[in-house]
DNA sequence: ATCAATACTTGAAGAAGTTAATTATTCGTC
DNA sequence: GACGAATAATTAACTTCTTCAAGTATTGAT
């Protein structure tokens, strides 16, 4: 039924499936609750979980607390044994790559990074290549346990087929990554766009859990926005989607790369917010770290930057949640390291624009370990592992 | 398996519901293309379609065209029986309820329409039960074939229990209409927003078959789409979905009832074009047909606010094409009936704005003739016979 | 100790789909 | 015009997954 790991495929029936994604997910739970939240008899989880228990991926958890008015035989919960097996994951940047060590809890047991001079896809190989060396020396387990990486990396992908088909920073074109990355490292692996990894991740293990839609926006050099609708990962038909970053808010704002005006992008980018503090100071060699600075003692025009572009950003997610309505709303990247600078300016400018029940949406806004990207690319291998 | 029509419900197994709306959607297909096409042997279909066909839901078609390249039994194509059943669909707006009779494929072949003076329950529910009868009356078919009715209305719905949760336009929060249509008229009553009504039928029945995603935008007195994303109705979780009339395209635009600025619908709804012809013209008894007729006739500030309005829908749909993607877009609407004063803004504006490829989603525009409405509602019905 | 309540397990029965063999129908060829 | 290659549809045996109904397990309350 369940053809073992050394198939390279674990994928059962249904039920099967289901009951340890919903474990996976949502943590112990018990047979019978797992038949409800499923529409499954009992009898059904317990025949999907005795094969998972016996691989090892799950186990039962002593009875806890009482459940209802005095009476009955205490339930014992399913949970994952997250150090079962073991994903890698990997961010590629423009100039260096990073990567992770998860179990399957996507919980991070060892990270590393090594810088890239070129961007061709043989240098790039190499050093995933070399990367995935230092992760597995960096990695207290045991090896046999690790058998899958994942790659994120901004761009079109095609996930089914581990194929980048553009990435504007890299340059490439219709590279099959997936399989040279496969035959580089002996390891299956799978590709995912960097922002739809990263709602992957928060989908299955942050945030997002048990949510039907919800919204990821990252916020850093570019903006970008991952959608769950209905409880799947929104694709887009020509490799384009979440493209929050250029939507047009504000018509005579700065130009944006992107041919257009007023973007968010070219608002609240970091690298937009940098230039406006340029402009404001008369400093050409200011940084990002220069400004928040500036910003946090007080400067008043490189402050209203950080406002301007809080509120873009805000203006951003209004527009997500009046078409979509997604039942919550995360806002994160590394742009927020100045996450007292923006936050309240988002929450406020979301608030007005957003229409009528949506600005009940909850929204969260928090920083984002760099790391966390590479932990994207580990949550997709680890769906990989479910839902082939 | 098939309970048959009297016990109200028309679920068989996924294969037998998946072969109906393949066949229903996708016009008449051989049972190995639909084999091919749904990921099942053809023997699957085979099954399927017996109980189908013996109901007389659907039929054979003689064999037409010769496939390949010479040799073989030519297939006989399963195809919907039409007349097998109808459905009646009613919109209802503030001063009137507009019905029709369709068959399954959503063809319409009566319609009636009664004014409304009073937008309480009651009378509500009065009216739409005598533009049932008045519908049964033009209806030339046997009547013991209409057995379901769908109802349409602006606000916020929950299809599933038949309640409105919130009609802005009829002042009603809460109300059962589901139940409470079907006991007045004995018909098995669906209930949907307006908006996603219109969706599930160009989706099933229009332009939206076959698309995985796709989004359709209406341009009359409001502005609203609906969103198809991976094959399903996007429903909101507060609400609030397809509100592309509050997005904001113009920081400095005129105000809007919603409390923003700039909004689409405060730009390019109908009330909002002819309040700005009225202060260009200086008339303040002109019509939305004078400030079509005007335009038409070459004069500048009104057709100037025509332009504005295009430009303002097509920020609006490459909105939502930077952010789900959809396949394919359809811009419709009573607003369209001057669909040449629109069209070519629209497209300028859209192209402007949609980011990289999404730029190439192709975007249909025509106008809506307000009887669609209503077989929008009876599309959703015929929805419900096979999805429940 | 007994009972009611809840959780889980078991084995038989059933539903839904697959494979493989069979029948049906056509075209092209000799 | 019979024959075979090609494609379509059907049939029957079998597999897989799930439910149902009955039983076992474990607790709290009486």
């Amino acid at each position: 039924m369940f053809p073992g790991i050394d198939a390279g495929v674990f994928a059962g029936p249904p039920a099967a499936t289901a009951v340890f994604t919903t474990v996976l997910t949502e943590g112990p739970v018990s047979r019978v609750a797992l038949a409800r939240r499923l529409g499954l008899s009992s009898a059904a989880v317990t025949k999907a979980a005795r094969p998972l228990i016996d691989l090892g991926y799950l186990h039962e958890l002593a009875a806890t607390e009482r459940s209802g008015p005095g009476a009955g035989r205490p339930a014992s919960p399913l949970a994952v044994r997250a150090e079962r097996e073991f994903f890698l994951g990997v961010k590629i940047t423009a100039d260096e790559v990073i990567g992770v060590v998860c179990d399957l809890r996507a919980q991070v047991h060892a990270s590393a990074r090594r810088p890239l001079d070129a961007p061709d896809v043989d240098a790039v190989l190499t050093e995933v290549g070399r990367l995935v060396e230092d992760l597995f020396d960096a990695f207290p387990g045991d090896r046999s346990l690790v058998r899958r990486l994942g790659l994120a990396l901004s761009g079109d992908i095609d996930r089914g087929i581990g194929l980048v088909r553009y990435s504007p920073f890299l340059h490439w074109r219709d590279v099959p990554l997936g399989r040279l990355a496969a035959r580089r490292t002996g390891l299956a692996v799978t590709v995912e766009n960097d922002v739809k990894a990263l709602t992957a991740a928060e989908h299955w293990f942050g945030e997002g859990v048990g949510a039907e839609s919800f919204a990821l926006v990252t916020v850093g050099t570019g903006i970008g926005c991952g959608l769950v609708v209905n409880g799947r990962l929104v694709s887009g038909s020509y490799g384009v989607a979440g493209e929050i970053g250029h939507l047009t808010v504000d018509a005579d704002g700065p130009d944006c790369h992107c041919g257009g005006r007023g973007c968010v992008e070219a608002i609240a980018g970091t690298d937009a917010i940098v230039t406006q503090a340029r402009d404001h100071t008369g400093r050409p060699d200011l940084t990002i770290d220069d400004a928040v600075a500036l910003a946090r003692e007080g400067h008043e025009q490189v402050r209203a930057v950080f406002t301007r572009a809080g509120t873009a950003i805000g203006c951003g997610i209004a527009a997500v949640a009046n078409l979509v309505g997604p039942t919550r709303i995360v806002v994160s990247g590394e742009g927020l390291a100045a996450y007292d600078l923006f936050d309240s300016h988002i929450r406020t400018s979301f608030e007005r624009q957003a229409f009528g029940a949506a600005a009940r949406c909850p929204v969260s806004i928090r920083p984002l370990p760099f790391e966390a990207w590479a932990r994207g690319a580990a949550a997709v291998s680890i769906q990989s592992l479910v839902v082939p």
